[in-house]
DNA sequence: GCCAACGTTGGC
DNA sequence: GCCAACGTTGGC
């Protein structure tokens, strides 16, 4: 099992729209950057573990835990010439653009924000933690979920 | 295939 | 709102 980290403006979607979705359940669409994408399409299986992550906002930080509930399928917001995610280069026949299907787990107590996460030695090589780091889709090493999970016990 | 211009991300 | 960092575009 791999983890995960994903950005989402909670202004856009954050993860208690998240938990309030039919099924907990909601398609991450909006990846409009190949190398996530690519994470997404080739790397992100069913049963994978993500942070949640909130940014561009006033706690910006990890604020909860989700699974993937469907691998990768061609984001459908990219043939729609109403939506914000429009992509006219992306075809039904050849679509450019995939999402997944990721359901709510839990919501911490807490937020870890990105500040806590940079005081720790251990996290430091995450990728979150570095300036102008700008993908939205981010492996997490195990040893760094693990230390994360346990900053939440008391 | 290089690279300048431009647009976006996202912390501050 | 600013702006550094970075990705993409398109002329050559």
């Amino acid at each position: 099992m791999k983890y995960w980290l994903m950005k989402s403006e909670p202004n856009t979607f954050s993860i208690d729209d998240l938990e309030t979705m039919k099924n907990q359940t909601e398609h991450w669409d909006g990846i409009r950057n190949y190398q996530a994408r690519n994470y997404m399409r080739d790397d992100m299986r069913i049963g994978d573990k993500a942070f949640f992550y909130h940014s561009n906002c006033d706690v910006i930080g990890i604020v909860g835990i989700m699974e993937i509930v469907r691998e990768s399928y061609p984001d459908f917001t990219a043939f729609d010439s109403m939506s914000n995610y429009f992509d006219p280069k992306s075809k039904i026949e050849t679509p450019r653009w995939m999402m997944v299907d990721v359901k709510f787990v839990e919501k911490f107590k807490r937020t870890i924000s990105l500040n806590e996460l940079k005081e720790y030695p251990q996290l430091k090589d995450m990728l979150v933690i570095k300036r102008g780091q700008r993908l939205s889709i981010q492996p997490v090493q195990k040893n760094e979920w693990d230390f994360i999970i346990g900053l939440l016990k008391p």
